[in-house]
RNA sequence: GCCAGUGUAGCUCAAGGGGUAGAGCAUCCGCCUUGUAAGCGGAAGGUUGCCCGUUCGAGUCGGGCCACUGGCUCCA
């Protein structure tokens, strides 16, 4: 007899039911079984022993039970309204859920709502969802009879000679499920994209078209992520960049990947990048310069051209020599590293650079800021002794976090990537420095997953996510080993036994690159950027023309004490017309100017929240101002 | 690179199932002298992404390139 919890805490023993027989009239609050940690169908019988508990629609295990179901839904709407398609995968995600089909005919956006339209028909029927095994000679010749060549593949794979399959009507799908009971269960949710997606991931295979949607338990739930993603839409930084004209990418022009950085977003990377160096020294790097091309002997030592050459841009030929855009800086550390013989007195040496790479990325890869062929990385290089590793990754971890705080970001999770298969260096190397690295992460109190084998052949590594005010995840700093280029390099420190000794080589990025972390950073403000980086602090705006002098006169001052400010003088522009060119500049502080406040040495504050907090004292309105980037404040 | 979609003025978008491109904002010129998210009028602005083709005639149909968008893959 097992122990069947319900969700209202009523335990009931049974054995040889299934679950949906021996709830009753009370099964239509219930959406699956936890049993044992995995999720069953209540269609399931109730097993010989053990707990078994009840899962409703508003468990959040029970969510991704309901899109798989969707996923299903939407296969089977499919099939009726395009007979021939052919299935392949169809999985729940994060965000819903998708079903790679492949399509007789492309379908388009407009047939998503016809497609929609037939899952409401299937979710009306109300047709129960049932499992039923096949033996597996029956399920082959099933599939091949519907030239279902993508499930056929699937098959081979499954173990066993009794294959699970799910029926809804007069559609059946190879599936290992679970599902709910129903496809009435599926009340709310919604068709959203349709792209392209390889069978099995793999770009030398056949490609299919998915399908995303979503699905929730509730309207306001579906509601509120439909409008969450209309927000991340409007926060776009490929709207909101020349919007607030901080950049552009001239495709036609420039090149595609190349960004042209316009004065508003060169101040915001100016003050990125004065924050940054300022900080470094503080925290004990040198600051280098290196060029931008290399010979490609260099290339040859450190192994790009073996290894990285399809993302480098094809050689600059000169006097009969080859050199290379950098693709990345390391090398050029290393140069400076190598022109002496190092003792290990000097160790820890940490280099850094804003080292503009340039990386041949195929064309469809790139995405506004965060995928280009150009940009500028936030880089350096720790050369340590290994007794100092622990120390050095301390410090690297706790400086990274200071870094990213300071621009308002406050969620973050480690990923720490363990040794792969192929592997260069030695076993104990390895240990020692993913030891650190786990301990460093544990000391800084983070939340962190393991990635084991997910390292790269020349080192393990730790990548920083933050989170943005949308929830959405963003890798930004990377900490790596590399037990390659030093080898490579052949780079050596004299220890204290007057011997040659191999140093160990940290590679470390913290906010990626300066044109990404600019997109993220649009995206994760709105473009309504802190105080300390708004490239405008405050406009100063006359009433009428009168005020013109005035205005001129307190922009001035405001200069004077470090803010960044501009009197927008416009002729013909109404006092309307220049606060809501301000408010959608994004602006922190419009200063309004009229008889009253010029009389008086005053400014009626107002702040791009659409705030009017009235005259004020101009003396008054610059400590706020400046209390606001002294504290790297979100609040104006 | 691949699949699908898109490409019209600086921007956002219009132009029955071919008939010779139009509006708002921005720009410029006037008028208005303004009190917290768009005052009024006028002017100028286009080789419809590029190249071929079909046609008496192509923004519209066909082919090829290029770019972008959504993804796949990859990554800072």
């Amino acid at each position: 007899m097992a122990k069947v919890i319900l969700p209202n805490g009523e335990v009931r023993e049974a054995h040889r039911v299934s679950f949906l027989e021996l709830l009753g009239r009370e099964a239509k609050y219930a959406a699956a079984v936890l049993v044992n940690g995995k999720i069953w169908d209540l269609r399931e019988t109730v097993p010989a022993t053990g707990e078994a508990r009840i899962l409703t629609l508003s468990d959040p295990q029970a969510l991704e039970v309901l899109r798989h179901t969707a996923a299903h839904i939407l296969a089977h709407a499919v099939t009726r309204l395009f007979p021939g398609t052919k299935l392949a995968i169809g999985p729940a995600i994060a965000d819903g859920f998708y079903y790679d089909f492949r399509f007789e005919k492309p379908v388009s956006h407009e047939d998503l709502a016809h497609i929609e339209e037939e899952m409401r028909k299937i979710v009306e029927e109300d047709l129960p969802l049932e499992r039923v095994w096949i033996p597996r000679a029956e399920a082959e010749r099933l599939l091949r009879e519907r030239g279902e060549l993508y499930k056929l593949e699937l098959l081979a794979e499954i173990p066993g000679e009794e294959i699970s399959f799910y029926r809804q009507g007069e559609f059946l799908d190879l599936c290992r499920g679970p599902h709910l009971p129903s496809t009435g269960l599926v009340q709310h949710f919604k068709l959203l994209d349709l792209a392209g997606a390889y069978w099995r991931g793999d770009s030398t295979r056949d490609m299919l078209t998915r399908v995303y949607g979503t699905a929730f338990v509730t309207a306001e739930e579906l509601e509120q992520f439909l409008r969450w993603r209309e927000e991340a839409r409007r926060r776009d930084h490929r709207v909101l960049g020349p919007k607030l004209d901080l950049f552009s990418i001239q495709n036609e022009m420039v090149g595609a990947g190349l960004v042209l950085w316009h004065p508003k977003g060169a101040r915001i990377r100016r003050l990125i990048e004065d924050f940054w160096v300022t900080e470094h020294y503080k925290a004990g790097y040198q600051l280098v310069y290196t060029p931008h091309i290399g010979r490609s002997r260099l290339w040859q030592t450190s192994g790009h051209l073996d290894f990285y050459r399809e993302s480098m841009y094809s050689p600059i030929i000169i006097e009969e020599q080859e050199f290379f855009l950098k693709p990345m800086n390391c090398p050029f550390h290393i140069g400076i590293y190598k022109t002496k013989t190092r003792s290990y007195r000097e160790l820890p040496i940490r280099y850094c650079e804003l080292g503009t790479v340039y990386r041949f990325e195929r064309s469809g890869v790139l995405h506004g800021l965060l995928r280009v062929r150009g940009f500028t990385q936030d880089d350096a290089h720790i050369i340590c002794r290994p007794d100092q590793v622990e120390e050095e990754i301390k410090s690297v971890l706790r400086f990274a976090l200071f870094i990213l705080r300071s621009f308002g970001f406050t969620e973050f999770t480690a990923y720490l990537s363990t040794r792969p298969e192929k592997f260069i260096g030695n076993p104990e190397d390895w240990d020692r420095a993913t030891e650190a690295l786990r301990q460093a992460v544990e000391d800084e109190g983070l939340s962190y997953e393991v990635k084991a084998g997910e390292g790269a052949f020349y080192g393990p590594k730790i990548d920083l996510e933050v989170q943005d005010s949308l929830k959405r995840p963003w890798q930004l700093t990377t900490v790596q080993f590399d037990f390659n280029l030093p080898e490579r390099f052949d780079m050596t420190f004299i220890g204290p036994d007057g011997r040659e000794h191999r140093p160990y080589m940290v590679h470390r990025a913290l906010l990626g690159s300066l044109e990404r972390f600019l997109g993220i950073l649009t995206e994760h403000y709105g473009g309504a950027f802190p105080v300390w980086l708004a490239p405008i602090q405050a406009v100063v705006l006359p009433v009428s023309e009168k005020e013109i002098p005035y205005a001129e006169e307190v922009a001035a001052k405001l200069l004077a004490e470090g803010i960044r400010a501009e009197a927008w003088t416009k002729e013909g522009k109404t006092l309307r017309w220049l606060v809501r060119e301000a408010q959608l500049q994004k602006i922190p502080y419009i200063l309004i100017c009229g008889a009253r406040e010029a009389g008086e040495g005053k400014v009626a504050l107002r702040l791009r929240t659409g705030e009017d907090l009235g005259p004020h004292p101009l003396s008054e309105v610059i400590t706020r101002v400046q209390g606001a980037v002294a504290n790297r404040s979100t609040v104006l």
